[in-house]
DNA sequence: GTCTATAATAGGATAGAC
DNA sequence: GTCTATCCTATTATAGAC
């Protein structure tokens, strides 16, 4: 771990702004998660993005574990809103599916940071394997709608439904392994991800 | 980090049985680092799935990043072997992303303890930063090979190449997440992988 | 080659002054 | 709310006996 670790820059709030708050932490936090990954991120790491010492920090934040908490609920709150939406719940199911797809890519590039770290867990504590089993929920429900599809004849039958969609999953959460704000316009991106879902590489339609 | 860690089998080399060899350890290790993530992993979880007490480990192998470092090679050697080949180097560059694609999947899956380890890198240190650099070489091999697809119309245009190659990758390499051996047969897993990239979901040919 | 013991340090967390 | 100083445990790594 012999990395720079001075490149985060530290921001404290402006004149005038709000006192740190559990979220605002929980950002700073994410942030960072991000570039290093969870264990390799110290309170110390932390506190210097912040702006303040390790001691001022905990003030704010009861420990390491709280901001990991904080940063999964966003996360799964972003992707369980696009589950209740009317457009995931009715219709045939690959309009479903589609909509599905389209706001999960959005989800994942506005809440980047957060789902992040939701999709990097091990399950080494207990936080984590909530987060886990939530996560699969969600899997789940997209995995049931696959299913759906192609029991109504709407996908090809020779792949495994199951398989084909954690490929689809698979795809679309690889976001994160590249996509940083800015590079490429979300709406471009949306487009993107839901063609080469759908219809691959080769891509018959459109 | 409170998991219970005596999940993983104990294992000395048999009666007669070769000595611990860097592989060897190399192997447990990665093994290891695959279930609980690297920096969680510690010498002393390691030196008991091997068997031996942690001073005993430390007599055949340097430290953390030796063992990190042997399975980053043997994952790059796979991945760079496929490039090698001569299905990979000559014919339409379709033909030839077939082949390659084909090929990760195979080595994903047989080599999937060090192919994880080094699809989750963060960079945080010169041996990690080294091999992700190999990686980006490998990747931008395949985006090269989109590219030219594209170019020679063999794709659907209205998705960039840049984005589509990354999307490609995302999809083939998000197996880690999920595959285990002996759930799916390796041949299935081929062709499934390679319908969703080339086809997507819908995929009009077969 | 394996062990017990121990160094050396990093990192999470707290005490208490200001 | 922020700081300096400190505690305490986990972890990497080494010393030296057998």
């Amino acid at each position: 771990m012999s990395a720079s670790r001075e490149d985060t820059a530290a921001r404290r709030p402006g004149r005038g702004a709000e006192p740190y708050t559990l979220a605002s932490l929980v950002e700073v936090a994410a942030t960072a998660f991000l570039e290093r990954g969870y264990d390799a991120t110290s309170m110390e790491d932390l506190s210097r993005a912040a702006g303040i010492t390790k001691s001022s920090f905990y003030h704010h934040v009861s420990g390491k574990e709280a901001l990991l908490r904080g940063a999964l609920d966003r996360a799964l709150d972003g992707l369980f809103g696009v589950l209740a939406e009317p457009a995931a719940l009715e219709g045939p199911p690959v309009d479903r599916l589609r909509h599905i797809v389209r706001r999960q890519v959005e989800v994942l590039a506005t809440e980047l940071p957060y789902v992040t770290l939701l999709l990097r867990l091990r399950g080494n504590t207990e936080t984590e394997r909530w987060a886990l089993a939530r996560r699969r929920e969600f899997d789940q429900a997209v995995a049931s709608l696959v299913r759906e599809a192609t029991e109504a004849g709407a996908t090809h039958p020779q792949v495994d439904p199951g398989v084909a969609a954690r490929l689809l999953s698979g795809t679309v959460n690889s976001l994160i392994e590249w996509y940083r704000p800015g590079r490429v316009p979300v709406p471009d991106l949306v487009d993107a991800v839901e063609r080469q879902v759908f219809d691959g590489l080769l891509g018959a339609s459109g």
